[in-house]
DNA sequence: CACATACGACTACAATCGTAAACGAAACGG
DNA sequence: CCGTTTCGTTTACGATTGTAGTCGTATGTG
């Protein structure tokens, strides 16, 4: 669980967080098409992820049904902490200040902040 | 100089960002301690950052003195906006309201990013 | 029932990464 | 001047990743 899910795993993981139980062949075909990849390509990360334990299995009949181990919202905590780790000394705000240097806020999203810090400051 | 920086190979460049330009053997002295490297990795790190394009390298007499080629900033900013790309669909926003459900955001934090979103807002 | 097919398991293989050791040349110390 | 230390360069080697191919078998089809 506490393994480490790579780029290309994380692509279906994502079919999986989205849409599950579903059989290899239903995951190759929602996997995004701009990958290109091919059904055998789909099979080895869906064992990675069941090595990993991020996925699990229930038979059905000759084939697997797969579902997600680990929540999404996991993940991406693991995610965000590791970069907030490596890159900003542990802390969330510079990370929104980088955010917001980066021009990477919408005016909408700064709406959206002001809404969050109001609610943050209760 | 689109070449990524992996974990190891930013500890090193952590050092050089701090401090430039240093000898291999400075370098090796400064990375943290709790890495436990020895000269020989620090060296092969310091190989293929050049290799990467993301250190230079000027001769002082028989060794090299190591500077940065590309800033913090700019390494941060790819770091960052990849992780936004792949867990956040690009947008920015859902990922500071990740970051306020984690809790990672201090009461400091929550005033900072209040006095940020008053300045983003003008 | 014989054969094509669909599946999962196993194997492949180059690139990147983490972590070094080996080697050869230059320079310093005595 | 000769051995020792110091550099940078080259080579090493297992793990992970990206991207499949192969193989044996169970299955559906005619």
């Amino acid at each position: 669980m506490t393994e480490r899910i790579s780029e290309a795993e994380l692509e279906v993981m994502e079919v999986l967080w989205r849409e599950a139980p579903l059989t290899a062949a239903d995951v190759a075909a929602l996997v995004d098409p701009a990958r290109g990849w091919g059904a055998a390509t789909v099979k080895t990360l869906l064992g990675r992820l069941l090595a990993k334990g991020a996925l699990a299995h229930e038979e059905d009949g000759r084939r697997y049904l797969y579902r997600p181990v680990i929540a999404r919202a996991d993940h991406v905590a693991g995610d965000v902490g590791r970069l907030v780790d490596r890159l900003f000394g542990g802390r969330a705000a510079p990370l929104v200040a980088h955010l917001a240097e980066q021009q990477r806020l919408s005016a909408d999203d700064i709406a959206e902040l002001e809404a969050l810090v109001r609610e943050l400051k209760k």
